[in-house]
DNA sequence: CGCGGTTTTGAGAATCCTCAAAACCAGTGG
DNA sequence: CCACTGGTTTTGAGGATTCTCAAAACCGCG
């Protein structure tokens, strides 16, 4: 993999100890133990370009990652080339699950900024069942936390109306990014382009960019240079119909 | 739950050794004490009425089942009602994992014929993990596969024509009940209407049954009361742009 | 200044929706 | 046996939404 483009290992900067994402009290506070062998399971860092994949549909990937920091998208394309995105990944997110335990991805991973992940090994999954029961739990309840997430996602794109899915998919991104504290600076830095927002909503680009500009004209939401700045959240979800993610602290493996 | 309108509990007809799911060999072989442990999980059996709600959004529910036989869908509504089916359950599947994991249902789940459940209790569910970390895996590779299942839909209603949609949808039903033996007759009874249809494919009643129209014209399926017959699935798959499940065995537990 | 990526605008066309009514069909009770 | 009922499927028609095509505007960057 050296050399490989868009991607390389870092040396280890981040002892699980002193994880900066783990501060967060997002995250459940873990035992001793615990974050001793979540530090010997993982392997190594990765990072990757903004721009490049980070999985591929079809290939059999032999490792799993948590996002230390930047953002993601998983997407699936047709064979004509369209494309559905899927889920926004963002740091604490883990990815390759799904290929790690069905054998192949059935999904691509692409990175929207530059991002580094923590990288363990699919063949040490088992151990980890076996050694730290409650840390299997905890990577089920990733698991059920994800498909919550596109049960939400598949109503939005099946009953919702274009402009009710925009006021949604942002109320939704807004919620995570606060979660997990990336919401720092008043205009949220969303690396995200409305072909993004497009293929997020199954909406076609024109129509897309018609939809956030009355969202604009409702004073929702103001779009500046690729991001938006949410002026009006309780505006957007009463819009959508949606009360917010409410979860609880989540694990950080 | 006595007298609940609706569900009666059954006594306990099948003992997990003897389990009819388990003989087909769909789903992998389980080892002795693996089957002991399920059978001892296992406090009892459900049997719910077609048309009544098994589990209910909002609910914080105390149980978690496994389908032994019968129908059911998985749904989430709109404030105003509207309704998106998200996916069909069938025999060997799941249902309440992501209530027991993330405490509160955040959808639905109704009886689309006469079904009998295996119950389990969700405070025994850490046992499991405790004691059998490859029955904690299997539960981890049940919830992937749901999720890789709802990729697909998400796929469907974000960037696939109305025509491939509901192509796609009967080609994915028709997979899943062959997997479990569903199949027999060549007419497959299917007790879905085209009301069900339409709330999965996220398109009006109208709509869907001109849809369907359009593909009994091509001679891909016919509609007979209350069900489909597929007459060409190659045709389907190809037209969906769909490469089909292609599963391996899967647990059951 | 020119280039590539992104956003914006306009316009006609296709898709999909809603409304409304009819046809059909299985089951029920007279 | 027949009429009635409720659920489902079918059909037609006009209208709203969303799409495609095409071009312009905008913007950071080399």
């Amino acid at each position: 993999m050296a050399g490989h483009p868009g991607r390389r290992f870092a040396t280890r900067q981040y002892p699980c100890e002193k994880c900066p994402l783990r501060a967060l009290d997002t995250f459940r506070d873990f035992e001793k133990q615990e974050l001793e062998f979540v530090s010997e399971f993982k392997t190594g860092e990765l990072a990757v370009d903004k721009g490049s994949t980070v999985l591929v549909e079809g290939n059999h990937s032999a490792h799993l990652y948590t996002v230390l920091s930047g953002w993601g998208f998983r997407y699936k394309l047709l064979p004509d080339g369209r494309r559905q995105i899927l889920n926004f990944i963002m740091p604490g997110d883990m990815i390759g699950l799904q290929g790690s335990l069905l054998g192949e991805m059935q999904h691509s991973v692409e990175a929207l900024s530059p991002m580094l992940l923590c990288v363990f090994e699919r063949e040490n999954l088992f151990e980890l069942y076996r050694k730290h029961p409650g840390l299997a739990f905890d990577i089920t309840w990733i698991g059920s936390r994800e498909e919550r997430m596109l049960d939400e996602n598949l109503l939005s794109l099946g009953r919702r109306t274009a402009l009710e899915r925009a006021a949604y998919l942002l109320a939704f991104i807004h919620g995570r990014m606060e979660s997990v504290g990336l919401n720092t600076g008043k205009p949220v830095e969303v690396p995200i382009s409305q072909q993004h927002i497009a293929d997020t909503l199954g909406l076609s680009l024109v129509h897309t960019n018609k939809t956030i500009r009355k969202l604009s004209d409702r004073k929702l939401i103001t779009w500046r240079d690729r991001g938006c700045e949410i002026i009006d959240l309780s505006g957007l979800m009463h819009l959508a119909g949606w009360e917010g993610l409410n979860e609880s602290r989540r694990p950080l493996i």
